[in-house]
DNA sequence: AACCCGGGGGT
DNA sequence: ACCCCAGGGTT
């Protein structure tokens, strides 16, 4: 029995076929679900996915979007890149392929955000053609089938991988295929307890013959994170608004709205002092948030205005953000709990 | 605290 | 070809 048959077979009693964006499989409801599970796990998606639909439900509607709603709808779920891609991507397709999206893959691969492997589960998930994939479900699956060594984010691992997923893919029921070998990663074939006994590769898995499949894929090498602090300024005015400012265009959060950074308590000083604001500060405990390459230590400087400001303090790419009313930008999670630290003290 | 993730961008 | 970057959730 070929190694795709297996797949298909289990798929067939165990796979997950009521997924939100499996319903009406069209390329835009897959092309976002793919953006989103890139980084993130099924669980975590699905209430995204449907606020995210409901507000954007075709091309256009969310190529003519303002930014800041798009990054709205994405709040939580991290790597803003993808949604700043996203949408740049849904505005290419609006104005090179008429709202249309395009079915030929070096076209989709093209796309910002569309790699090799999401343009692979797009064109095979929404049009049947067959495409090998390789996320980190599929990597799992295959680098312990074949007891692949090596770390998957290096070149010649990932070179032997995606030449193990082309020549497993089958030329019909990608579709299938593919989604089963997700489902396989996701649901069986786990990182930490992979559930060997009821998997249908159990008996041609490599690694599981010589009993290593906790060990692989083997993990990315690892290094210490640097700590990085920051004082953050939560400037609130008599009405309970606070002082938000958006952050450049690219990096980390970018285009997001966050509190005025600073170096430390003097140039929180000195920034009141410029705007003529009254200089109390209460700093509140420090709030750890862990990058992939950093821990960042921010020290809330909460600054509470007795009276209404009233010199208007744009210049800053600032606003008044009203919790009570809040407007549709986009919040990293750290301010956002910060936010709600912020109303629970009210 | 360590681990996971698909793609972009710089050198 | 080989780095580094990015943000959450899970274990």
């Amino acid at each position: 029995m070929a190694f795709s048959d297996n797949i298909l077979a289990w798929f067939e009693v165990h796979g997950r076929k009521d997924l939100p964006w499996q319903k009406h499989p069209l390329p835009y409801r897959v092309w976002v679900s793919e953006i989103m599970l890139q980084q993130t796990q099924v669980k975590t998606v699905i209430p995204y996915y449907q606020r995210f639909m409901s507000r954007f439900p075709d091309i256009h509607r969310l190529a003519d979007a303002p930014q800041d709603e798009v990054l709205h709808y994405w709040s939580g779920l991290g790597y803003y890149a993808r949604a700043r891609n996203l949408h740049k991507a849904a505005q290419q397709v609006r104005d090179t392929y008429k709202g249309i999206f395009p079915e030929q893959f070096k076209q989709v691969e093209a796309l910002p955000g569309i790699g090799r492997s999401t343009a692979g589960a797009i064109l095979s998930l929404a049009c049947g053609q067959r495409h090998a994939i390789l996320d980190g479900n599929v990597k799992r699956v295959l680098a312990r089938y074949h007891a692949v060594h090596g770390w998957p984010g290096s070149s010649s691992v990932l070179r032997e991988l995606w030449s193990l997923a082309e020549a497993a893919t089958p030329a019909e029921n990608v579709a299938a295929y593919n989604q089963a070998m997700m489902d396989l990663g996701a649901t069986l074939c786990r990182r930490g307890q992979p559930d060997c006994d009821t998997c249908p590769l159990t008996s041609g898995c490599l690694a599981r013959q010589q009993g290593v499949q906790r060990d692989l894929p083997s993990p990315r090498p690892r290094k210490t994170l640097p700590v990085r602090k920051v004082h953050m300024l939560l400037l609130q005015d008599v009405q309970q608004a606070v002082w938000l400012q958006q952050r450049p265009p690219s990096g980390i959060w970018g285009g997001l709205w966050s509190f005025p950074e600073f170096d430390g308590t003097a140039a929180v000083h000195r920034w009141l002092a410029e705007k003529g604001l009254p200089a109390e500060i209460h700093e509140r405990d420090v709030v750890r948030h862990t990058f992939s390459h950093f821990h960042l230590e921010i020290t809330p400087c909460h600054v509470k205005l007795q009276n209404p400001v009233f010199s208007v303090m744009d210049g800053d790419g600032g606003l008044w953000y009203n919790t009570g009313q809040p407007g549709a930008l986009g919040l990293p999670a750290p301010v956002q709990r910060l936010l709600q630290c912020l109303q629970a003290s009210d």
